[in-house]
RNA sequence: GGCCUGAUAGCUCAGUCGGUAGAGCAAAGGACUGAAAAUCCUUGUGUCGGUGGUUCGAUUCCACCUCAGGCCA
């Protein structure tokens, strides 16, 4: 785990180039078809040789969840150990990693009409009259949710609308933790935000020159898809929509996914923070590899039957 | 060379009829259960260009200086 651009995925494939083992996205903008250069995904010639999963599962269109995350992930996860294979899970959406480990409640997947018609009612009488009713059906997610937290109100409407029962009620009950495995959790902190920063700028200017706009021009000419989707919602994409709309210049375009991209980190950093039972190594260590190396053959010993 | 306009937070700017200042953005910190690269919350940021003068008191008025932009020679 660790904030973007600090050189997960580059470890990732140096690791995978000397243990047995088979990486595992955890990045919910890479399980997008067609978002490569803006989402940074490793190259195709990478793909090819080392082992990737959960990467180009869906098309921009569908969205996909932290649920669907972890059937996916582990199911791939079964099916790598039962070829003898270690999974490494590799990425940056640390709410994928805490689902993962911690399980979700059972609660009702995703349903557009309800989520529609909860918009609808909100555009006429505004999200905190959605709050006050929420504070009515469900006290205690009220509490909990922001007024103004669109998306959280949303779905804890939705889940009422759907189920009948509210979301506290069914969070209440008994998430079930994975405990089928041993996960062992490494981060890659910089112990350098300015730098981190510094590189995030280079990365992007790096992709920009490297066919990028192209890449969001042709996903913004199919026509059928647009930024309230969550593919396209994601950093780079979203100000390239605006540029091509012509809300924003080029240098604008430029700026702002800097620095939404910048406040990703700091987000991802934030998860992190307070992250229990962490590895924790500084991802601007010129030996970083050959440490993780080091850490990952302690650890093959220590659980190597597991 | 003359005249005009400007100089206030990291940036763009507002403001103080004289009582040492505030918005947006950025930043920092935080939350996070099927959209999470999403969504949301909290919090500051200051020699008010410099030096003098008037005044109980000047970022505010006056003079000069510096810098930037404009107009005229």
């Amino acid at each position: 785990m660790g904030p973007t651009a600090c050189g997960k995925s580059d470890a990732a494939i140096a690791l995978a180039k000397k243990f047995p083992l088979e990486i595992i996205s955890v990045d919910s903008t890479m399980v997008y078809r067609g978002l490569n250069i803006g989402s940074a995904k490793p190259s195709a010639a990478i793909l090819s040789t080392i082992p990737h999963h959960l990467i180009d599962i869906r098309d921009p269109k569908q969205p996909y969840s932290a649920a669907d995350f972890c059937q996916d992930a582990t199911e791939t996860i079964d099916k790598i150990r039962r070829q003898g294979q270690m999974p490494l899970l590799v990425g940056g959406t640390m709410l994928y990693f805490k689902a993962l480990q911690q399980g979700l409640s059972a609660l009702p997947p995703a349903n557009p009409q309800v989520r529609q018609a909860i918009v609808e009612e909100a555009e006429k009488a505004g999200w905190p009259a959605l709050h006050d009713k929420l504070t009515v059906i469900d006290p205690k997610s009220a509490q909990r949710i922001h007024q103004n937290d669109c998306k959280r109100l949303q779905r804890a409407l939705e889940v009422y609308e759907i189920t009948g029962e509210t979301l506290s009620s069914l969070q209440h009950q008994q998430k079930k933790p994975s405990e089928d495995y041993i996960f062992v959790n490494i981060a890659l902190i910089p112990d350098n935000r300015a730098v981190l920063r510094q590189k995030i700028a280079q990365r992007f200017d790096h992709m920009l020159d490297n066919g990028f706009i192209d890449e969001a021009r042709a996903l913004y000419q199919r026509g059928d898809l647009n930024t309230d989707l969550p593919a396209i919602r994601s950093v780079g994409y979203r100000q390239l929509w605006y540029y091509f709309k012509g809300t924003l210049t080029f240098d604008e375009m430029r700026e702002q996914a800097i620095i939404a991209s910048c406040q990703l980190a700091k987000r991802q950093l934030t998860w992190l923070r307070s992250w229990e039972n962490l590895h924790i190594f500084n991802s601007q260590d010129e030996n970083l590899v050959e440490k993780l190396c080091h850490f990952l053959h302690t650890q093959t010993k220590n659980y190597g039957g597991a």
